[in-house]
DNA sequence: CGGTATCCTTTGCGATACTG
DNA sequence: CAGTATCGCAAAGGATACCG
């Protein structure tokens, strides 16, 4: 099922920050500024969440024969289509998630 | 930050697919109803996945005290809330995943 | 009926070191 | 600069058995 795959991608801990950020860098940007971009994230995660939006097709990777080596991502339309529809789970998280802490919170009280 | 730790919530394997089942279901629905509305699922996956959106406040267990016991679960307000922006990613998972399919079918060629 | 307990395998991912 | 290789641990989750 497609909606199961994709909410698998979602939810995997960097695919979707590294798409916001991405996004955010103008919808294009070089290796390390992404690193600089997603606090926290490992070269080794970086690399394999990039690989993986560039086989299904979210980003583009266009490495340029240079010395030092320059590599570019950028995303595609489809990439950025999906923004909208998490963009609107970032609403919902931002309007919403202190009542998620308040319910936490009385559940735990008990 | 929230929006983390909702997207792993909504990336976990069974936590959408139980909300959108109990909100197929009418919005109310019994224990064994679930198990059989997501298919796939365990009773252990379910049992621990309706306690955290139990937690969450997304749903209510009901507990009647009958032999055989039964237990309610509905979604709450907040719970259905979330369904909003969780069809906007169903919705654009139907629109566009043959795309991402056939990227990836593409890349796997070279 | 609606769970829990236990065990065990798989997956995710951080840390570190190395390289074209 | 932009990765890859290797290691190792922790967490997720499936299978099965049992229980109030």
């Amino acid at each position: 099922m497609a909606v199961r795959e994709l909410l698998t991608k979602i939810g995997d801990k960097w695919t979707i920050l590294v798409i916001l950020s991405l996004d955010l860098l103008g919808g294009r940007a070089r290796f390390s500024e992404l690193e600089r971009a997603v606090p926290g994230i490992s070269q080794r995660m970086l690399s394999s969440t990039l690989k993986n939006l560039d086989r299904d097709g979210l980003v583009i990777r266009e490495l340029f024969p240079e010395v030092p080596p320059r590599v570019e991502y950028e995303i595609t339309a489809l990439g950025k289509s999906l923004l909208r529809p998490t963009q609107g789970l970032v609403d919902w998280a931002k309007a919403n998630w202190e009542q998620v802490r308040e319910a936490q919170s009385k559940h735990d009280a008990r």
